[in-house]
DNA sequence: TAAAAATACTCCATAGGTATTTTAT
DNA sequence: ATAAAATACCTATGGAGTATTTTTA
Protein backbone atom coordinates (compact mmCIF):
# COMPACT_ATOMS: atom_id res chain seq x y z
CA UNK A 1 0.00 0.00 0.00
CA UNK A 2 1.40 2.96 -0.86
CA UNK A 3 1.02 6.98 -1.38
CA UNK A 4 0.67 7.18 -5.22
CA UNK A 5 -1.79 4.14 -5.13
CA UNK A 6 -4.01 6.07 -2.95
CA UNK A 7 -3.64 9.11 -4.76
CA UNK A 8 -4.63 7.42 -8.21
CA UNK A 9 -7.72 5.55 -6.50
CA UNK A 10 -9.08 8.74 -4.95
CA UNK A 11 -8.60 10.68 -8.01
CA UNK A 12 -9.92 8.21 -10.67
CA UNK A 13 -13.10 8.06 -7.91
CA UNK A 14 -13.07 11.68 -7.70
CA UNK A 15 -13.06 12.50 -12.18
CA UNK A 16 -14.93 8.93 -12.89
CA UNK A 17 -12.27 8.26 -16.10
CA UNK A 18 -8.52 7.29 -15.78
CA UNK A 19 -6.90 8.92 -18.39
CA UNK A 20 -7.57 12.10 -17.01
CA UNK A 21 -6.93 10.76 -13.70
CA UNK A 22 -4.10 10.50 -15.12
CA UNK A 23 -3.33 14.08 -16.39
CA UNK A 24 -4.72 15.32 -13.19
CA UNK A 25 -1.75 13.26 -11.45
CA UNK A 26 1.10 13.89 -14.04
CA UNK A 27 1.46 10.53 -15.26
CA UNK A 28 0.53 7.93 -17.92
CA UNK A 29 -2.53 6.35 -18.38
CA UNK A 30 -0.83 3.03 -18.01
CA UNK A 31 0.84 3.74 -14.95
CA UNK A 32 -2.47 4.89 -13.54
CA UNK A 33 -3.97 2.27 -14.67
CA UNK A 34 -1.28 -0.35 -13.02
CA UNK A 35 -1.48 1.54 -9.72
CA UNK A 36 -4.97 0.70 -9.23
CA UNK A 37 -4.40 -2.86 -10.49
CA UNK A 38 -1.64 -3.01 -7.48
CA UNK A 39 -4.02 -1.64 -5.29
CA UNK A 40 -7.04 -4.30 -5.85
CA UNK A 41 -4.47 -6.95 -6.25
CA UNK A 42 -3.08 -5.88 -2.72
CA UNK A 43 -6.61 -6.03 -1.33
CA UNK A 44 -8.13 -8.84 -2.98
CA UNK A 45 -11.14 -6.77 -4.57
CA UNK A 46 -11.84 -4.46 -7.65
CA UNK A 47 -12.34 -1.28 -6.50
CA UNK A 48 -14.14 -0.04 -10.06
CA UNK A 49 -15.79 -1.11 -12.93
CA UNK A 50 -14.24 -0.16 -15.88
CA UNK A 51 -15.84 0.44 -19.46
CA UNK A 52 -15.70 2.83 -22.10
CA UNK A 53 -17.84 5.33 -20.05
CA UNK A 54 -14.83 5.31 -17.70
CA UNK A 55 -14.11 4.17 -13.99
CA UNK A 56 -16.67 3.57 -11.53
CA UNK A 57 -16.49 2.75 -7.78
CA UNK A 58 -18.00 -0.90 -6.83
CA UNK A 59 -19.34 -1.47 -3.29
CA UNK A 60 -15.64 -2.04 -1.59
CA UNK A 61 -14.48 0.85 -3.18
CA UNK A 62 -17.41 3.13 -2.45
CA UNK A 63 -16.76 1.64 1.03
CA UNK A 64 -12.73 2.77 1.47
CA UNK A 65 -13.01 5.66 -0.22
CA UNK A 66 -13.24 7.71 3.08
CA UNK A 67 -10.42 5.85 4.63
CA UNK A 68 -8.51 6.25 1.37
CA UNK A 69 -8.74 9.76 1.98
CA UNK A 70 -8.15 9.66 5.70
CA UNK A 71 -4.80 8.08 4.98
CA UNK A 72 -3.80 11.17 2.36
CA UNK A 73 -4.94 13.32 4.55
CA UNK A 74 -2.70 11.88 7.56
CA UNK A 75 0.14 11.59 5.25
CA UNK A 76 -0.32 15.10 4.41
CA UNK A 77 -0.29 16.39 7.99
CA UNK A 78 2.72 13.90 8.84
CA UNK A 79 4.43 15.90 5.88
CA UNK A 80 3.53 19.34 7.31
CA UNK A 81 4.43 18.22 10.93
CA UNK A 82 7.48 17.71 9.25
CA UNK A 83 8.65 20.76 7.54
CA UNK A 84 10.14 23.17 8.96
CA UNK B 1 5.38 6.80 1.50
CA UNK B 2 4.65 3.53 1.94
CA UNK B 3 3.04 0.94 4.80
CA UNK B 4 6.10 -1.00 5.28
CA UNK B 5 8.28 2.32 6.08
CA UNK B 6 5.40 2.97 8.33
CA UNK B 7 5.64 -0.62 9.92
CA UNK B 8 9.60 -0.06 10.25
CA UNK B 9 9.31 3.25 11.72
CA UNK B 10 6.57 2.80 14.32
CA UNK B 11 8.62 -1.04 15.24
CA UNK B 12 11.71 0.47 15.73
CA UNK B 13 9.61 3.26 18.41
CA UNK B 14 8.03 1.34 19.86
CA UNK B 15 11.46 -1.24 20.50
CA UNK B 16 13.64 1.23 20.32
CA UNK B 17 16.58 -1.05 18.43
CA UNK B 18 16.31 -1.28 14.41
CA UNK B 19 17.92 -5.08 14.99
CA UNK B 20 14.76 -6.30 17.21
CA UNK B 21 12.16 -4.28 14.85
CA UNK B 22 13.58 -6.41 11.90
CA UNK B 23 13.53 -9.50 13.79
CA UNK B 24 9.94 -8.60 14.70
CA UNK B 25 9.30 -7.77 10.88
CA UNK B 26 11.05 -10.70 9.47
CA UNK B 27 13.33 -8.51 7.78
CA UNK B 28 16.83 -7.70 7.76
CA UNK B 29 18.35 -5.25 9.78
CA UNK B 30 19.88 -3.31 7.23
CA UNK B 31 16.22 -3.19 5.15
CA UNK B 32 14.83 -1.62 8.33
CA UNK B 33 17.93 0.82 8.05
CA UNK B 34 16.94 1.91 4.44
CA UNK B 35 13.28 1.83 4.82
CA UNK B 36 13.45 4.42 7.91
CA UNK B 37 16.03 6.14 5.52
CA UNK B 38 13.91 6.34 3.06
CA UNK B 39 11.22 7.81 5.04
CA UNK B 40 13.17 10.51 6.48
CA UNK B 41 14.52 11.38 3.24
CA UNK B 42 10.59 11.34 1.61
CA UNK B 43 9.96 14.10 4.57
CA UNK B 44 13.23 15.71 4.76
CA UNK B 45 13.31 14.92 8.71
CA UNK B 46 15.82 12.46 10.98
CA UNK B 47 13.03 10.59 12.90
CA UNK B 48 15.82 9.04 15.03
CA UNK B 49 18.89 9.56 16.43
CA UNK B 50 21.12 6.40 16.54
CA UNK B 51 23.35 5.03 18.54
CA UNK B 52 24.87 1.98 19.91
CA UNK B 53 22.32 1.95 22.83
CA UNK B 54 19.58 1.81 19.87
CA UNK B 55 17.29 4.51 18.42
CA UNK B 56 15.15 7.33 19.64
CA UNK B 57 12.75 9.20 18.48
CA UNK B 58 13.89 13.03 17.16
CA UNK B 59 10.95 15.67 18.45
CA UNK B 60 10.03 15.32 14.82
CA UNK B 61 9.69 11.47 15.49
CA UNK B 62 7.51 11.64 18.15
CA UNK B 63 5.09 13.96 16.65
CA UNK B 64 4.48 12.05 13.51
CA UNK B 65 4.63 8.51 15.65
CA UNK B 66 0.54 9.44 16.50
CA UNK B 67 -0.09 9.71 12.54
CA UNK B 68 1.94 7.25 11.24
CA UNK B 69 -0.36 4.66 13.60
CA UNK B 70 -3.72 6.12 13.03
CA UNK B 71 -2.36 5.70 8.66
CA UNK B 72 -1.29 2.01 9.54
CA UNK B 73 -4.81 1.77 11.64
CA UNK B 74 -6.42 2.88 8.33
CA UNK B 75 -4.95 0.60 6.39
CA UNK B 76 -5.71 -2.12 8.46
CA UNK B 77 -9.54 -1.27 8.33
CA UNK B 78 -9.32 -1.10 4.98
CA UNK B 79 -8.05 -4.80 4.18
CA UNK B 80 -10.80 -6.01 6.62
CA UNK B 81 -13.25 -4.23 4.61
CA UNK B 82 -11.98 -6.03 1.70
CA UNK B 83 -11.72 -8.92 3.19
CA UNK B 84 -15.24 -10.99 2.39
C1' DT C 1 36.00 -3.24 22.35
C1' DA C 2 31.47 -4.54 21.90
C1' DA C 3 26.83 -3.13 20.53
C1' DA C 4 24.13 -1.27 17.16
C1' DA C 5 23.48 1.08 12.80
C1' DA C 6 25.14 2.31 8.12
C1' DT C 7 27.07 1.12 3.76
C1' DA C 8 28.67 -1.65 -0.32
C1' DC C 9 27.55 -4.88 -3.43
C1' DT C 10 24.59 -7.87 -5.98
C1' DC C 11 20.29 -9.80 -7.55
C1' DC C 12 15.46 -9.65 -8.58
C1' DA C 13 11.10 -7.02 -8.50
C1' DT C 14 8.67 -2.87 -9.16
C1' DA C 15 7.27 1.30 -11.62
C1' DG C 16 7.50 4.27 -15.32
C1' DG C 17 6.96 5.42 -20.35
C1' DT C 18 5.48 4.62 -25.34
C1' DA C 19 3.12 1.94 -28.45
C1' DT C 20 -0.38 -1.25 -29.31
C1' DT C 21 -4.40 -4.04 -28.48
C1' DT C 22 -8.75 -5.01 -26.45
C1' DT C 23 -13.39 -3.84 -25.08
C1' DA C 24 -17.71 -1.76 -25.10
C1' DT C 25 -20.58 1.75 -26.99
C1' DA D 1 -15.57 3.91 -35.50
C1' DT D 2 -14.54 5.91 -31.22
C1' DA D 3 -13.31 6.47 -26.59
C1' DA D 4 -11.47 4.44 -22.66
C1' DA D 5 -8.80 0.85 -20.28
C1' DA D 6 -5.53 -3.01 -20.47
C1' DT D 7 -1.38 -5.11 -22.02
C1' DA D 8 3.35 -5.73 -24.01
C1' DC D 9 7.74 -4.38 -24.03
C1' DC D 10 11.74 -1.96 -22.52
C1' DT D 11 14.43 0.70 -19.22
C1' DA D 12 15.45 2.72 -14.78
C1' DT D 13 14.89 2.67 -10.00
C1' DG D 14 13.82 0.39 -5.66
C1' DG D 15 14.09 -3.15 -2.22
C1' DA D 16 15.88 -7.37 -0.43
C1' DG D 17 19.80 -10.09 1.37
C1' DT D 18 24.80 -11.01 3.05
C1' DA D 19 29.02 -9.25 4.31
C1' DT D 20 31.60 -5.51 5.93
C1' DT D 21 32.58 -1.07 7.92
C1' DT D 22 31.60 2.77 10.86
C1' DT D 23 30.26 4.86 15.12
C1' DT D 24 29.84 5.73 19.97
C1' DA D 25 29.20 4.52 24.56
Amino acid sequence: MHEREFRAFVSIAEIGRMDEAAVALKYSQSAISYQVKCLEQSLGTQLFTRDSGGARLTQEGRMILPSARAVLALMDTIKVSCTP
